[in-house]
DNA sequence: AGATAGATGTAATAGGTGCTTACATGGTAC
DNA sequence: GTACCATGTAAGCACCTATTACATCTATCT
């Protein structure tokens, strides 16, 4: 059914396609309505019968790419097995794996600017993200000495937060911001070993 | 000599400072060249003058905002007096501080996509603003036991990926991505504080 | 099968923006 | 005092966003 007839088919998708080859090729700000109009091969005035305005696109971008990260993530995760350190370090490599090989999508998530509270779904979509890092660090916690361990929240944050940290300084190839003397995924693992070491991973819980 | 004579007399500079309240405004897409000069009351084709194009004009309040990065930072290290642990606390919150108090700059800096190397001044600035942070972590590494004591470059790195990514995430008021059980410096100085306990800061050398 | 309503795409258009070129103005160095 | 050069303006082209009126297709109902 590919553009024979007068109407597309599935422009829609296809417009997604496009933003996403465009946004990859320019980065989040070089890419236009128009642009991916003319990509498609439909008149400018198209895309608005499917999305409201650039933003919209931009915002279901930035959803479908949250899905997908939440996908990636989990199979990643998966389930924690065969135990939750190892699981750990396969998260962490997915989420900067992710960031390299979908930076459309990461930088539609991350850094277009589109704000997460005026869609629900997209909302969604990023929470249910963020759940399997929540759900990682409550496997970690279990691990832990009991004595002064933090709540599991403050440790998913503390690890999405170094992962983001990473992949948005370094993380991206050539759009990197400085040449590390370690590939980015070492030194996030390096990091969160450091880390789960500070919060007593390993030692043995001291009798009180 | 404020837009009495047709000369402006200091145009380079109001049309930074216009850019910067746009920027603060809007965010670093929603500001256009046209803008900040009728803010300033010039023509659009003023600013040619004075900037290549747009981009340039960011370089620059980029390049100015690391100038400013690094004077606060320096400023919160202190030479690392008293002590480096409480001189890096400081400089922890310096960093998010400067985030929420100069999104405009910290999002031109660091989220606009300003390509560092295209400009060696801005580079320049951008790697003295590091070097604070650096040189925290040099203080810090003589702190921990020889044993194990992993290069203060990747020190630095762990903790600059760590503020900055709470920084980008949750340290920006209304802009953030999520709220959060605690304010973005505890959460900040926490993390901290636990990867320096995994480095075995306040451990006694184990005798070999 | 044929009519028709709704969905989807086009054409035309208005207003804003980026950037260039030719021209106007005025501060300053000699 | 004048001539030069930096600085600002005017005008214009190409492109982008978004809207409105119109064209065409598709699905549905009888």
């Amino acid at each position: 059914m590919s553009r024979r007839s007068y109407h597309h088919g599935n422009l829609r998708e296809a417009l997604i396609q496009a933003a996403l080859e465009l946004i990859g090729e320019k980065g989040h700000a070089g890419f236009t309505f128009a642009d991916a109009a003319r990509l498609v091969g439909v008149s400018p005035a198209a895309p608005y019968r499917h999305f409201r305005d650039r933003d919209a696109l931009m915002a279901d971008v930035a959803r479908l790419g949250f899905e997908l990260f939440e996908a990636t993530l989990a199979r990643a995760w998966n389930g924690g097995k065969p135990d939750p350190l190892s699981a750990l370090g396969r998260l962490g490599n997915a989420y900067l794996h992710f960031a390299q090989t979908e930076p459309a999508y990461y930088s539609s998530m991350f850094e277009a600017g589109v704000p997460p509270e005026t869609d629900p779904a997209l909302m969604q979509a990023s929470e249910r993200a963020f759940a399997i890092l929540r759900q990682a660090a409550d496997a970690i916690t279990t691990k832990l000495p009991e004595q002064g361990r933090p709540p599991a929240m403050m440790i998913a944050l503390h690890i999405w937060s170094l992962s983001h940290g990473i992949a948005t300084l370094f993380g991206r190839g050539d759009r990197a911001r400085r040449k590390l003397p370690m590939s980015a995924e070492d030194l996030l693992e390096a990091g969160v070993l450091v880390y789960l070491q500070g919060l007593g991973l390993g030692r043995q819980p001291v009798a009180g």
